[in-house]
DNA sequence: TAGTGGTCTAGACCACCCG
DNA sequence: GGGTGGTCTAGACCACTAC
């Protein structure tokens, strides 16, 4: 491997680990040159990577700083849900309607996209927004990779909430669908069964390790999903 | 702007206008170098980004290639949707519902974003997936950005199909939601009015250049729409 | 104002692989 | 074999801005 592929890897991990976390000011690229004996090129090389993966934030004089827990950096923004609905100009509250704890189960594991069975939270919030119930998210968490979620209630935060801010991922994909309310989701959304749903399942990893899986239930109308995309979007930084 | 700015950009220009087709091979940086009288690393700068940005490819001894049509490149994809049925095993077909030419309203305009009125194309087509009705697809071109629309009649190949294969893009925004069906797609879509439909809005740009605005109805259960993302693929380059 | 990143140079060696 | 891109160096000057 290259150099710089190599100074690249090892800041990542520093990075996706949490050893370096968000706001971290990592070490300047002249002590980078000194650490790993090569010119300031190649460092910079590295770095500026980093900086269009979202991982980076540079400012002259100033350093180089490892960017807030990544929410969106980019194009299927996850979100805090809460701020999503203060965006909107609402009011927000949430409930937390169960909360277990388990050995992952099969589907558990295939939902996860788990390779073996391991210890899981099993979550169940509603949001609110204003008077309207504005999503179900339904979530497992791997209590290998978050390991914190195990003493965490999820009654102070939501676990939409708790988790974009505590846990960083590397690799997210998302599934949309429309699909009509169940019975249970109508009951715990206050909508008809049958009424149109915009449905988001979300699988997100560390690295090869699975964090967490999440299906977003939202009644129609009540939510609209943006994603912006610029492949050319290189800007040539200012 | 900086050089390599300036030479970022200009490329992309040469590509974006067409001049550099796919499969173009572009001047080696040899080339470039002397062009722009300025040293290697730099011109070298700028083609990595445009490799990045998924508009080059790059072979050793062989040179620099503008890629093929760029569909994807990442996250969002835009698919032909004939493309889509067929990956899922079903047969394809499409039927022009109807195609009209004006000058953009002010409905036209804005759906397009549009800054000033101009001629426009404006077609309806169904797709269909074996016997089941795929998804509506609704249609504006701007004949500034695309005259070759005007003298496509869309009877032979779908707009989808035509628009993906013909006309390349530099940014797009999606806007997805799930709404019941209207009284006019649900005859159309051969479904019940108020079944829920996954609707997504799309428009495409060429630089500052609207091309075009579509919005696709699926039926649930009909479409699912997959997005991967890993912000930290930078594959530090092999 | 001093330290940081942003940019650029004029070389260099190497791996690859088309012809 | 020779031209291409991939990588790296050891400098340099500049712009910005936090201190």
């Amino acid at each position: 491997m290259s150099l710089h592929g190599k100074i690249l890897t090892e800041i990542e991990q520093n990075i996706l680990s949490g050893r370096w976390p968000p706001g971290y000011r990592i070490p300047s690229e002249m002590e980078l040159t000194v650490h790993y004996e090569c010119s300031r090129m190649t460092v910079s090389k590295a770095l500026n990577k980093l900086v269009q993966a979202g991982l980076l934030e540079r400012k002259r004089k100033a350093g180089s700083f490892v960017t807030r827990p990544h929410t969106s950096s980019a194009v299927l923004e996850i979100p805090d849900l809460r701020q999503v609905v203060l965006g909107m100009g609402l009011e927000y509250s949430s409930q937390l309607l169960s909360r277990k704890q388990r050995r992952s189960t099969r589907d558990d594991m295939e939902a996860m996209r788990m390779d073996k069975p391991g210890p899981i939270v099993h979550v169940l919030c509603l949001h609110m927004a204003g008077q309207r119930h504005f999503c179900i998210e339904d979530r497992l968490i791997n209590l290998e990779s978050v390991p914190d979620a195990e003493h965490e209630s999820f009654t102070e935060h939501s676990p939409s909430s708790w988790m974009v801010n505590h846990v960083p991922w590397s690799s997210a994909e998302h599934r949309i669908r429309a699909e009509a309310a169940s019975e249970e989701n109508a009951t715990r959304l206050a909508i008809a069964p049958g009424f149109p749903c915009l449905v988001i399942d979300r699988r997100t990893w560390t690295g090869q390790l699975p964090i967490t899986f999440v299906r977003l239930t939202y009644p129609a109308d009540l939510y609209e999903l943006d994603a912006h995309f610029s492949p050319s979007t290189i800007a040539p930084a200012t």
